[in-house]
RNA sequence: GCUCCCUUCGUCUAGUGGCCUAGGACGUCGCCCUCUCACGGCGAAAACAGGGGUUCGAGUCCCCUAGGGAGCGCCA
């Protein structure tokens, strides 16, 4: 038998970490038993769902890289099915209409939670002998089995046991004849062949209905495994106050997909002391039977060194693409400068994000305006003029313009006139990217090229002449 | 309120009755390296929620308590 699981996002807003993070583990359970991974949206809610968030959802899944084998399927073009199905309920005596009112409705639960009880459905419908109420819409309700009990053997949590008496006869079709969510899932979790559905924990409570129903349309309920819920650094459910939650902000913050990935499988899962997962390890060693059943916290320094690793350690190519898309955003053509893949060298280890990255790398394809003003305050005094001119002139006759006779060139410099080597590259620096921060000073000028940096030089020179006294 | 789920350093976790003087990672702190920022190296502080059992022996099994979360919708 194939193994098929399923994401399933309702698109009422962007694809979010937890959403992302069970979609990883429902990808990577197809991928390693060579199954089958499906995306289905579930849009039945026609107030909230939006063509945008479908797309923020589609696109999320294209960043992180989880490619669905089908779909994606939208339950509202399946509205047909629901109904054959439901009709199929009703006329095996499965299911009911039930006219009870809101207000009934709403009474009853309060009664019963003054009562202290659970808020259930009596069932007054169900053995409704008479007439029904003429000019009442009825609902669909599904007719739960009254004994017994109910067992999931979940994947995660191991088994799980409810009582049929904790559960009531739940609407699977509102009074405009429009199916709900627990009946659409079920349809679709048949229909679609689901082997095994991995979602958030969340829907624990939803499954004995769900296999109650499953059984009752004769079908073979699939096997669950429920992820629990990401938290936020105090414990809470992770939510915009703690930052962000969207996948796709994280692309915009300078996050490598694989980081992310990384992060979000190791949340609730390990193996044995590995950190590092590439896409290929984790479908080899990742098993959904392994994970934690306990929530976990999201933890944005541990992601932010995981990223870190990922552009520390990446070819400079796969950085370049993703660069590239930062640097645009920034107004900057890579091409106007240095390879980019060679910046991207020397950048790597000390970019945390590759927005710090590009923001960082600005100063080698544009021109800055003015030097940074603390940085200039504290290096750019009148004193080092005449090195910077000994340097300005060694550096112009440089049979070679390369890292190595830079630094020759700025070590006898600062020899000669016995500077500690920082006495003379923090100026130079500054003079260079505007700032007291940057790749080692021989490695951004060979990298800026001759002429840039001397045309910058020269500007540094006469900026310190104007500040003799 | 009821039902279900959960509980090891601040955080992610290792741990499946003796290998635990509780290991690793992030973060934090200290030291080293150093032209800045980083990278890197070395080191430190830091946890079994509480209480009862079971057992020769419990982080590990059982029970209770406390705390956290979810569900109980003509939302998904």
């Amino acid at each position: 038998m194939t193994i098929r699981t399923r994401f399933a996002p309702s698109p009422t807003g962007y694809l979010h970490v937890g959403g992302a993070r069970t979609a990883l583990f429902s990808w990577l359970y197809a991928r390693k038993h060579g199954g089958e991974f499906i995306l289905r949206i579930e849009d039945t809610d026609l107030e909230r769902s939006t063509a945008e968030s479908v797309n923020a959802i589609l696109e999320g899944m294209t960043w992180l890289g989880l490619e669905y084998d089908e779909g994606p399927f939208f339950q509202t073009h399946r509205f047909d099915r629901y109904r054959e199905v439901m009709q199929q309920l009703l006329e095996e005596g499965k299911a009911y209409h039930c006219y009870c009112s809101k207000e009934r409705l709403d009474a009853l639960r309060a009664e019963q939670l003054a009562r202290k009880e659970k808020p259930r459905y009596d069932g007054r419908c169900r053995h409704w002998g008479a007439e029904p109420p003429p000019g009442v819409k009825p609902v669909v309700r599904f007719k739960n089995p009254v004994d017994g009990a109910v067992v999931v053997e979940d994947m995660i949590h191991g088994r799980v046991v409810f009582q049929s008496s904790e559960l009531d006869d739940l609407i699977i079709a509102r009074s405009d004849g429009s199916p709900t969510y627990n009946f659409t899932v079920v349809v679709d979790d048949m229909d679609m062949r689901v082997t095994h559905v991995i979602r958030g924990d969340d829907h624990l409570n939803n499954t004995p209905r769900q296999i109650n129903m499953l059984t009752a349309l004769g079908a073979t309920p699939p096997v669950y495994a429920h992820v629990p819920m990401i938290l936020g650094h105090d414990g809470s459910r992770l939510s915009k106050r703690h930052g962000a939650v969207s996948v796709m902000q994280y692309r915009e913050d300078g996050f490598l997909p694989e980081a992310l990935l990384n992060y979000l499988v190791r949340l609730g899962w390990s193996c044995g002391d590995k950190e590092i997962f590439s896409v290929e390890e984790m479908i080899e060693l990742f098993d959904v039977n392994d994970v934690h059943s306990s929530a976990a916290a999201f933890n944005p320094e541990k992601l932010l060194w995981l990223n870190q690793h990922y552009i520390k350690s990446s070819d400079p190519e796969h950085i370049a693409h993703h660069l590239s898309w930062h640097l645009g955003r920034l107004g900057i053509d890579p091409t106007s400068g240095p390879d980019l893949c060679d910046v991207i060298r020397v950048q790597q280890e000390r970019s945390k994000t590759l927005v710090e990255m590009a923001a960082n790398s600005v100063f080698f394809y544009k021109e800055f305006g003015e030097y940074d003003e603390k940085a200039a305050a504290r290096h750019l005094k009148a004193d080092s003029l005449p090195a910077l001119q000994e340097l300005r002139d060694a550096l112009s006759v440089l049979v070679e313009w390369s890292p190595a006779t830079i630094h020759d060139a700025v070590r006898q410099v600062a020899e000669a006139r016995a500077l500690s080597l920082g006495k003379l590259a923090q100026p130079l620096r500054v003079i260079v990217t505007g700032r007291d921060v940057s790749p080692p000073i021989d490695q951004t000028l060979a990298l800026l090229g001759r002429e840039r940096a001397l045309r910058r030089l020269d500007h540094g020179l006469q900026y310190l002449r104007d500040r003799l006294p």
